[in-house]
Formats: structure tokens, C-alpha cells, sequence
RNA sequence: GCCGGCGUAGCUCAGUGGUAGAGCAACGGUUUUGUAAACCGUGGGUCGUGGGUUCGAGUCCCUCCGCCGGCUCCA
């Protein structure tokens, strides 16, 4: 057995391995003072604990540190049993559901006949911070089911015993217990509840009983815990960052978008500047689709029953689609684009010649989410896709979605996305037959699929299970200016649309065939990309993309004629300008002002710049780039705009 | 949809049963301003909606609407 010390050190242990019976034990022989240190260990990518049972094998086996990297996945779950155990002193009658370590901290869910107040949880945490003093070692209890049902019984605690009910045969059932607090468990756990001390209970909420909303609804209590006083400081910091950059506040500080209550909920309102940014996108990807041989389109917004009985949207999306009655007859409004892009393509025959056809659409759907889950632009239900269709032969599949792919990079990347996770969803192995298309079908187009990423050198995660009933799909995922991911391009290949619609071409062997379709949208929804672009930006956008790109200052009225003439130039440049100047304003006043509405550029001009025929330029970031000829800071700034900086 | 919290002026918020407030914004005036907030004044509210309790409701109760946090990263 090889053990990798915290300080890098590998030790290769033989003698002690052998004689121990756990982990805690063998390090206490090996060597007392490294036994002190260690809480844990990692072992194949899985955490274990001290009562970790030495396996007979050789192996290499990661030990680990309070500070090391993965030991929070311990530690946080021992705070889970904290807290449970300080609830449990609180409010006796609670019973106990489940508490895992997750990403960020972890939580438990308990079933208590009132819900937590918030001011309950300041009292939980003054509990958790006498638990953590009384520093109560975490126990191991190994035991039978039969003691297990006993003591669970004696402790009612009804939803550990349907967990105790479902644990398989042959697996060993275990508590920990620390002080008088015993939880069914399976660990692992740090040694002792004193040893991490910075925790923060951060949310109250309301949680199903296994996710699902048949069962009752619990009251799940979040909270997050370090090892280092500093990096619980910075957690904190970061969501406060995270909370300055909230779309939702900056759209209303900004005047980008709105939505209102007397309207209803999830539609939005693109404000004029937040029109500018809008346009200014779509401006680049049309550009950008039109060098690649897409054809823009617009379909209508409503569509019979009938159609939509067709694609199927009827049988399996109903409950998310709007209902209209027209004159006696159900129409549904388009929740996708795809049923009218294929109405489109089957307008008229098509030859191979045509293939592969590339139909684009900044088509608005409406979909109907269920009322709890809308949350700003980033969840609406009016959805604005930079939608496209290709319709293409089975073997220009693979080239289409490399176009695609390559395409996505180069504008989110224009966009300063330039961290990408990628996802390929393939059919679930154990269970082929829920899926449309044959088989040959999709053994091709995964294959392509992944040859497209292989190619590209691009690391993936293959998501077994996860593909759309119609077809695989490859998904991109950016990272944002403060490490959030977010979903955002898909390309989807369908083999299920075609033949409901029975579409077709004339081949060249001249006989009908089968057209693939890939649904492929770059941002996804504008509404939700926009959302993630203001809190990428915080609401500072680069020159080309801001609503505003320059500020006029002038000092006093007398600069007046000359800032208008400033501002007729910068209006025969293409640039967007305000110039802001009212009697009442001082310029600080204004500079603040234009500051906090994130105009890149500020151009002041008093007597000095009237009389230079020039102007003072100043960034929002609050660098004075001094007097300039407005010539050449046009000339400048044009050039930063054709280059999207 | 479900659980909890919240809803007072355009915005941020005070106001716990007894005459609806502040700051900012808006508007008017004085000031003619040199790089993140000059000064004085004025208007602005069915206290989200509808109902109830009460002599009296922004405040207490119910209904609806909307917003916010969440709703398996499984002992």
C-alpha cells in the first residue's frame, strides 16, 4: 500500500498495514504525529475516514488534511450532523431526512410541524457553535439490520427507516454518533466536532421528500463551512459580488429590460438600451450565419392543433404550450420553431442540390414554466432562440455540427467566453427502446458526434441517458467572468421529425431519401443569454455592445454649440452618444451619473477644449486619457467597434 | 404547482391598531459649474388586489396577484 502524505510524501507501508484494522489505527503506529494530522483519505477518486477498513489489496491511498483540497467533503458533512444535532436540542420533535456535503456546503432536511423562521437559524447556529466547542468525537457504530431497525425504532425516526428499508443486502449499515446525537450514516466524517469552526447557515428552504413533489414537503436547511477563517470570508465575498452583479438590479439601474406585474409574469420588456445591446448581437450572428450559407426566416406564432399532434408536442410538451381557440378550432402558440421550418422546407420539393438548407430564425416562442421556477430573464416564458434548422443528408451531418461547434466558439468567444465545458448526450445502454429513430441511425450520428469533438481535440464529458428521445446532441457550456457555468449552445440531431413530417429529397441515385434535421441555437434564449451576458459584464459592456458608448460633457452652456457639433460627428461615425448637460448639474454631477450608468467613454469640454477644437476624453474606469482631436478619437473608438472590443 | 419570506412614492427603505414619512430621482428657482452627488423650494401614494375583524387597519385574519429563496449533488 502506498500512502500519499499531506506534505506530497509518498510512504510505502507494509508490516503496520497488515497488523491494523482501520486507517486511524495503522496511522497511530506508523507515526503518531502524522495520525494527529489526518481526517481522512481519498482512495479512487472516493472519500473514506478514519474507520476506513484496510483493504488486503495493495493500492495508493491519498491522505488528507483539514486544508487539503476534497477534505471539505468530510468536514462539511460532519457539520451536517452539527447542525441536525443542534436542531434536534432545539426543536426534539424534528425528524431527521436526509443532510449530504454538496458543492458549495451542504444541508439536511428535517420534517418539523412548524417551519424555521430566519430567526431560527441564528439560534441553530448559536447551537452548532457550542457543539463545536464540546468537540465530540465522531463515532463508527457498525451494526446488523436488526439493530440498526431497533434503534432507529427507539429513536422515531420514520424517514430513516424507509432509507434503512431500501439500503441493499449486504451493505454495512452504520451510525454516527458524536456526543448524544446518532445518525443513521454511512460517513465519512473528520474525527471530531470541534475541528472546523467557520461555518455560515446561509437559506431556508422548502424541499419534497426525495425530490419529489408527491411526497411531503420538508424544510431543508442550507449552510456552507470551511477549514480556514479566510476562505469562508471569501465565499461570502464572492456571493456578495455575485449579488452586485444581479441582472435583475442592474436591467432596472441600466434601463435595459422590465417586466410588469399587470402583464404577467416571465414576459419581457426590451427597453430601448437594452434593445441596443440586442441588436447589436443579432447584428454580429446574422453576419456571421450569412457567411455560412444560413437563410433567415420568420414563421408565424400560432399553429393548428393538427400540426402540433404531428411533431408530437401534443403528446409529450402539452402541459407547457399555450392554448388559443380560433373560431371553433385549437391552435397552440409555438412553444419551437421547428414544425414551421420543416412546413417551409416541405413547401417544395427538394433535390439533394438543395441540401444541406440552413433555415435561421430569431423566432419568439412562448412556453408556459410553472410559476415557481421563473426567475428573471434567466427563466421566462417568453423566449426569444437564435433558432436554425438544418435540413441536411445523413453523411453532411458531421460537417454541419463541426460548422456549428466552430461557429459557437468564435462568437461566445467574441463575447469574452472563452472557457467552455462540453457535453455529449448519448442514449441511455440499458434502455434502447425508448428512444425514436433505429438503431443504424443512432450508432451513425453518435459516432459523428463525437468524431466532430475528437477532431477538434475538444474534452467532453460523455452523458450516457441523456440524449433527447429523437436524436443525440452535443452541448456547450461557458464559464463567466466569476467562474458560473451556464448552458448555452446545443446542437441536436433529430431523425424523429423527418419522418413524422415525412420529409424527403430526391437523391442522386434518384430515388427519395430521408433528410436529417439539426436543431442547433448558439445563445439559446436572447432573453436568458442576456441575463448571463449583463452579470458577465456586470453591466459594464465592452464599446461596441453598451448602449451608450460616449458621454458629451460640456462644462457650461457656452460649450453647448460646440458639444453638439462633437456629437454630430460622433452620430456621422455610427456612434452612439447622450449628451448630458442640464443647468442644474454640476460636472461632477454628470460624471458621477454617466459612472454608474457604465458609459466607456466621457468626453468633457469647457473653454480650454472649445478653444483646442478638442476634448478631454475620461474612461468609466476613471483613467484621464486627456485632450484628444474628436478625429481621432473617432477614428479610434470606430475602429474598437468594427473590431467588437 | 408546492414550502417559506416579501409587497408602503419612479428607486432604496422607515413606519406593530389612532392625521402616511425620509433619502435619491422628477419638476421649479438660485448658481455657470473642470472629472463619482452645489443650494433652496414644489408636486407625487386607493400602503399589490378583493374581502373580513374593529369605533378606527399600512399595521390583525382570509382570498387572489406579483416578486424573492428553494424543491434528490440521495443514509
Amino acid at each position: 500500500m502506498i500512502l500519499k502524505l499531506p506534505d506530497g510524501r509518498r510512504l510505502e507501508v507494509n508490516e503496520t498495514w497488515r497488523s491494523a484494522k482501520t486507517l486511524g489505527e495503522a496511522l497511530q503506529v506508523l507515526d503518531p504525529k502524522l495520525a494527529k494530522k489526518v481526517i481522512g483519505a481519498r482512495r479512487n477518486g472516493e472519500y473514506v475516514d478514519l474507520y476506513f477498513r484496510l483493504p488486503s489489496e495493495d493500492g495508493q491511498l491519498e491522505l488528507l488534511a483539514l486544508e487539503d483540497e476534497g477534505a471539505q467533503w468530510l468536514y462539511r458533512h460532519s457539520m451536517a450532523h452539527v447542525m441536525a444535532q443542534a436542531v434536534k436540542r432545539l426543536f426534539p420533535e424534528a425528524k431527521l431526512a436526509i443532510g449530504p456535503p454538496i458543492e458549495e456546503g451542504f444541508y439536511y432536511d428535517f420534517d418539523v410541524p412548524e417551519p424555521f423562521k430566519p430567526e431560527d437559524l441564528e439560534k441553530i447556529a448559536q447551537e452548532m457553535q457550542k457543539v463545536v466547542k464540546e468537540n465530540h468525537s465522531f463515532e463508527r457504530m457498525e451494526v446488523s439490520r436488526q439493530e440498526a431497525m431497533k434503534m432507529i425504532k427507539e429513536m422515531k425516526e420514520p424517514y430513516k427507516l424507509e432509507i434503512l428499508n431500501e439500503l441493499e443486502e449486504g451493505e454495512q449499515i452504520s451510525f454516527y454518533k458524536d456526543g448524544e446525537f446518532v445518525d443513521l450514516c454511512r460517513g465519512p466524517h473528520v474525527p471530531s466536532s470541534g475541528l472546523v469552526k467557520y461555518f455560515q447557515l446561509l437559506e431556508i428552504a422548502g424541499a419534497y421528500w426525495r425530490g419529489d413533489e408527491k411526497n411531503k414537503m420538508l424544510q431543508r436547511i442550507y449552510g456552507t463551512a470551511f477549514a480556514k477563517k479566510e476562505d469562508l470570508e471569501v465565499f461570502l465575498k464572492r456571493r456578495e459580488e455575485a449579488a452586485r452583479r444581479d441582472h435583475r438590479r442592474l436591467g432596472r439601474e441600466l434601463e435595459l429590460f422590465s417586466m410588469e406585474e399587470e402583464v404577467g409574469p416571465g414576459l419581457i420588456f426590451w427597453h430601448p438600451k437594452g434593445m441596443t445591446v440586442r441588436r447589436e448581437l443579432e447584428k454580429f450572428e446574422v453576419e456571421e450565419h450569412l457567411k455560412r450559407g444560413y437563410q433567415y426566416v420568420a414563421t408565424p406564432h400560432l399553429g393548428k392543433a393538427k400540426l402540433w399532434e404531428i411533431s408530437g408536442h401534443l403528446s409529450y410538451y402539452r402541459e407547457n404550450m399555450f392554448r388559443v381557440e380560433v373560431e371553433g378550432q385549437e391552435y397552440f402558440v409555438k412553444p419551437m420553431n421547428c414544425p414551421f421550418h420543416i412546413m417551409m422546407y416541405k413547401s417544395k420539393t427538394r433535390s439533394y442540390r438543395d441540401l444541406p438548407l440552413k433555415l435561421a430564425e430569431y423566432g419568439t416562442v412562448y412556453r408556459n414554466e410553472r410559476s415557481g421556477v421563473l426567475h428573471g430573464l434567466l427563466r421566462v416564458r417568453m423566449i426569444t432562440q437564435d433558432d436554425a434548422h438544418i435540413f441536411c443528408a445523413p453523411d453532411q451531418a458531421q460537417g454541419m455540427v463541426a460548422e456549428v461547434v466552430d461557429l459557437a466558439f468564435h462568437i461566445l468567444g467574441t463575447l469574452g467566453f472563452k472557457d467552455y465545458e462540453i457535453s455529449l448526450s448519448v442514449r441511455d445502454p440499458e434502455n434502447l427502446s425508448k428512444y425514436g429513430g433505429t438503431d443504424e441511425d443512432w450508432q451513425k450520428a453518435e459516432a459523428a458526434l463525437e468524431a466532430v469533438l475528437k477532431a477538434k481535440g475538444l474534452p467532453y464529458k460523455r452523458m450516457e441517458g441523456e440524449a433527447q428521445f429523437y436524436g443525440p446532441k452535443i452541448d456547450v457550456h461557458v464559464k463567466d467572468a466569476i467562474g458560473r457555468l451556464w448552458q448555452l449552445t446545443t446542437v441536436q440531431l433529430d431523425f424523429v421529425l423527418p419522418e413524422r413530417f415525412d420529409c424527403k429529397y430526391a437523391a442522386d441515385d434518384g430515388r427519395e431519401h430521408r433528410p436529417y434535421i439539426i436543431h442547433r441555437a448558439l445563445f439559446g434564449a436572447l432573453e436568458r443569454f442576456f441575463g448571463i451576458l449583463i452579470e458577465h459584464y456586470a453591466g459594464a459592456f465592452p464599446v461596441w455592445l453598451a448602449p451608450v458608448q460616449v458621454a458629451i460633457l460640456p462644462i457650461a452652456d457656452r460649450h453647448l454649440d460646440y458639444a453638439q457639433s462633437v456629437q454630430e460627428k460622433l452620430k456621422a461615425a455610427g456612434i452612439r452618444s447622450e449628451l448630458s448637460y442640464s443647468k442644474h448639474k454640476t460636472l461632477s454631477y454628470r460624471v458621477r451619473d454617466a459612472q454608474l450608468q457604465k458609459i466607456p467613454y466621457m468626453l468633457v469640454m469647457g473653454d480650454k477644449e472649445v478653444e483646442s477644437s478638442s476634448v478631454a476624453v475620461r474612461l468609466r474606469t476613471g483613467e484621464d486619457l486627456g485632450p484628444q482631436k474628436p478625429e481621432a478619437f473617432i477614428e479610434e473608438l470606430a475602429r474598437k467597434v468594427a473590431e467588437r472590443r
